[in-house]
DNA sequence: CGGTGTGTTGAGCAAGGTCAATCCCCGTGG
DNA sequence: CCACGGGGATTGACCTTGCTCAACACACCG
């Protein structure tokens, strides 16, 4: 059961057959729990395994100097955190819990045996990286040229559709711990700024924020004004 | 002599077996020509090629409604540019030369192959695109965090790093055929502030761009102001 | 009961955007 | 040889978005 939300993301991109489940299923050395706020890897560590989120939501995050701090990526549950750390061997930044979170390393040893057995599935979980590279794009897009509110709007869209995947959604809404704080260091604002904009995403009925709940009030308009499409998200099966 | 550069950046990175380097090799199907400002890849189109730059300058980008730009990825000679096509089959953004190029289009079917016969060049590969990735991170920090200045510094950081790689540096100086506006759509600024912005690095004796040759007069300098490290450049040769 | 973390709001400020004019370089055609 | 035109660079004047600083509210917790 511990990483049925990584078969719920990975499954409905392409077909996985039952010896490539069974190799997915073998990965988790580890299973531990985490709790929120605590940074489990730091930028250019040698890492040896890589972290698969089962529960909670976690980041990826830089630092500047000057104290601030930009999220590059949220991680919700079914995500495989730092499979790139697979790869790259070390990472460019830090990884952390938002949430407490459940959390299973898998050793990178066990990665380079499915390279070498599994093509296909190789090729899956290397599409599931390029997920995330495009993910880093639309935030690209995001940080560059959108309004804080068009940005604000786009991370719920972006959220209710990947938390949708795994079943973490209610309809409209779903639950969403983060602080302020946490939020405008994705979107590359203040705290204050996303306070005010979120006030005005409640004014003009598009969505909510109250207690760590998200309700969207009209999805169609949030997804106007965020002009989001969920093209970058790869929402189709099909073989890789 | 066509893929040398791409053997360059990889091999800086991992060593190449003889046999993996005649499968790289023997991966181009169709080389030609491209001149400057045509977008040769849409978003959303089905892609049965990846497209690997040889010589001239490349981009990926994103448009808004109201007609902003964003560019997300700027591509120098050896880059697999669109390599991740490979796993999304369809991209998300579009892809355009922004000066004339030569480039060369790799069948997937021959990528597919890699998959199943090398699994060591398939993991360096898979690399590569982590690399992009860990470019784009780079970028969401700078686009979310940095002041302009720093944001135009970390640029010019970032090419003479990855045009000194491919042997296309000379020293502290470097070709960048990129005008303002083009320049503006990677930094998320207006052509017109990058104008000013420029002014700043060059009274400050940091860099000068002129004619397509920019000059770094202070590498230490630019780089403080940048808060450059070239950690998430993954520039260590060792096993992937 | 006080402390700490989070959210909310106001007032003023600054980085960067907008609009507009001008300049410069260079290629083209007469 | 020179007038003309177009793309890019440069600069000024003014404006807007989002930041800074500060105060306060509220909840939770030891």
């Amino acid at each position: 059961m511990a990483i049925e939300k990584l078969l719920l993301k990975l499954s409905l991109r392409d077909e996985l057959s039952a010896e490539e489940e069974a190799a997915l299923r073998a990965l988790p050395e580890i299973i531990k729990e985490v709790p929120a706020d605590k940074t489990i890897i730091r930028a250019g560590e040698a890492l040896n395994d890589s972290t698969l989120l089962l529960e909670g939501l976690m980041c990826r995050y830089k630092d500047l100097k000057n104290g601030s701090r930009q999220i590059s990526e949220l991680h919700v549950a079914g995500d495989f955190v730092d499979l790139h750390s697979f790869t790259l061997k070390r990472l460019d930044h830090n990884i952390m819990t938002l949430t407490c979170c459940r959390v299973a390393t898998v050793p990178h040893a066990r990665l380079k045996r499915i390279t070498e057995e599994f093509p296909h599935l190789t090729r899956i979980l290397w599409f599931s990286t390029n997920l995330d590279a495009a993910i880093h794009r639309e935030w690209v897009l995001s940080l560059g040229r959108r309004t804080a509110l068009a940005r604000l709007a786009h991370f719920f869209c972006e959220l209710h559709v990947r938390l949708g995947i795994v079943g973490l959604t209610d309809g409209l809404s779903f639950r969403l711990d983060l602080t302020q704080v946490d939020i405008a260091e994705c979107l590359g604002l203040t705290s204050i700024h996303v306070n005010r904009t979120l006030k005005v995403l409640r004014e003009q009925g598009l969505v909510e924020l109250r207690g760590g709940i998200v309700e969207i009030r009209d999805l169609i308009g949030l997804r106007r004004v965020a002009e989001f499409t969920d093209d970058y998200l790869s929402l189709e099966r099909r073989p890789r």
